[in-house]
DNA sequence: TTTTTGATAGAATACGTATTCTGAGCGAGA
DNA sequence: TCTCGCTCAGAATACGTATTCTATCAAAAA
């Protein structure tokens, strides 16, 4: 453990340890003389700052503290927080800042997750993804003036500072692509009811429509879960009907791929049976046959004004807005294909 | 702020700060009654401590770091990581223990991570992730007595712990699968020549060929990297040959796609015109068309031991073995079946 | 020459906790 | 009665840095 302290870099040159923590600040405030000599001895022995003490001193850890509340196992197999991660460890890393990640699998655990990074003061702000509207934590951290940021929507104040991507557009650009490949009936299977990115995708399908002229028919409409089964059962159900769809809005790739799988059981050949998108471009898309189009929803641009307002917060410049809105991208493939 | 210091609560209990401390960590050493007024303030008040504090003061910061050289973008897409970092979290979180997770994209930012982690005391421990043979950190770390772990393979000493997947087996757990289908013209697609993990799966191959007394086939064996156009490219070369095999073990999930798509678009259906088989059993296994046959690989349980025997080095329990081969498990499905 | 100003650097202190050191109080043994 | 030993709690200190406070010296102003 050959750590030396500006304690013993000082003995060294001869000075007092307060002129090596001045000479490593750069303060102005002291002779070119000393200074040269405090550096050759550092250059010498070579010295690291203790990032303990500092953050004692400085009330900074130079950490941030991500939170995702998702079972390690979901966590798992959800690409979209692997590349949450990964982009969140870039831009954070640029800025200077580490990357402390928890998740909190209960609610239970939530708290103490909370209570553990924050009030213990081991990160210095906190991002803070995909909030429950019942989320009893984000009046406690408002109130406390923590610095954090949220990756998602949370309607009950506007005083938070959160990046979304645009699902209304995301649902609105699905529908559109298929509208202009020429489909007039055109369904949508949905998530969970309730969930914000499943009635905005909606909205946008239904704006979609509408601005074009088309009708609207409820029978075209399922809502379920985010499972492939899900989809599979809905694609089933819609090739059932009288007048079934030509093209199917799937509210995600996995739901997307069990209606691929249902049109394919069932001889319907796609595209030109039915056309199938779904939502995320996830990375098997390209691999499921035929490719499958999808709206990317752009991680790295959520990841990145993300990490910028908080570090912004933390160190206490005035973000320019409250809340983010990222446009999201259409991906082009065969399942949409002429 | 309303965060109460030790010294705070002393003076609310009319005790000094060190009796609250001792009364915090459990001392036996304090009246009862003191003890109960220590602990009736603070259930009032509440008290956290000051984690930067107690760091600065046992030298322990209650965190592990997790460093992996990738770009933000590989590490993104790769499922093998997400999982690493999720299990990881949570293990380490059940420990008591954070994960701050960094990234090295250059072999430049790497010695800097490096630094930044480690000598700034901002972390207790190390986790390494598939190092490089000539991997300069690890004498250092070994020579300053810093605590980590590798997952992955090193061979210059064997006085580092470390953690790996038994590739061998896994290699051969592929072909003696194909063997039992009854195959007995088997080809082998790997990835770069000289990585440990396509040798090893490639020694169990032949393993596997061997012990079955079949022939072995060079002409059935060759080598790229990880894509999917490797694997479509080399599919159609084996699917050229005279004599094409009849099962084909791909060293990687993307590879055996790619040999999915070519046998798909020559009209050789799979299983019966030629089985695949890749490794790591991908998310998307399941949804492509067949599904694909894969040898899991237990992520869980390679970073459950590796953060255990970590913890262990931190806490100066000696761990009870060096190197640990986690066993790997054939994952059946359409691809190889029947 | 005396006072003032400015530049510079060392001494001292604070951050909050854990632990060692010290001393007070008390019962037991001589 | 006096000392020894023991229990317990407060005082003091250390962890390593950043910063404020203070002192020194020289040069400039009076």
């Amino acid at each position: 453990m050959p750590e030396l302290t500006q304690e013993q870099i000082a003995k060294l040159s001869r000075v007092s340890q307060a002129t090596v923590s001045r000479v490593l600040r750069g303060d102005p405030r002291v002779n070119e003389e000393l200074r040269q000599r405090v550096l050759a001895v550092i250059k010498k022995h070579g010295y690291v700052p203790d990032a303990r003490a500092q953050s004692l001193r400085s009330q900074r850890t130079g950490t941030l503290g991500l939170v995702v509340h998702r079972s390690p196992k979901q966590l798992a197999r959800d690409p979209f927080f692997s590349a949450l991660i990964a982009a969140i460890i870039e831009f954070a890393g640029e800025e200077g800042y580490h990357l402390c990640v928890d998740a909190a699998r209960a609610l239970q655990s939530r708290r103490a997750i909370y209570e553990d990074l924050l009030r213990t003061r081991r990160v210095d702000g906190l991002i803070l993804v995909e909030p429950q509207t019942q989320d009893e934590r984000m009046p406690r951290l408002l109130e406390e003036g923590f610095p954090f940021v949220l990756i998602g929507r949370y309607e009950p104040t506007d005083a938070v500072y959160s990046v979304d991507n645009d699902n209304v557009g995301a649902g609105r650009l699905a529908t559109e692509h298929l509208i202009r490949q020429g489909h007039r009936r055109i369904a949508y299977i949905g998530g969970p009811r309730g969930l914000f990115v499943c009635e905005d995708r909606y909205q946008g399908y239904r704006k979609a429509l509408e601005e074009a002229g088309l009708d609207y028919a409820p029978e075209l409409v399922g809502w379920g879960d985010f499972s492939e089964a899900h989809g599979y059962r809905w694609a089933n159900r819609l090739l059932d009907l009288p007048q079934p769809p030509t093209a199917v809005v799937a509210v995600d790739d996995l739901v997307a791929i069990g209606a691929l799988r249902a049109a394919k059981e069932r001889g319907v050949a796609v595209p030109q049976g039915m056309a199938i998108i779904g939502f995320n471009d996830t990375p098997f898309c390209q691999y499921v046959d035929p490719p499958l189009s999808s709206v990317a929803v752009e991680i790295r641009t959520l990841a990145q004004i993300a990490t910028r307002v908080l570090i912004d917060l933390i160190e206490d410049r005035q973000p320019a807005q409250r809340r983010h809105i990222v446009p999201c991208r259409l991906v082009e493939r065969a399942s949409t294909g002429r």
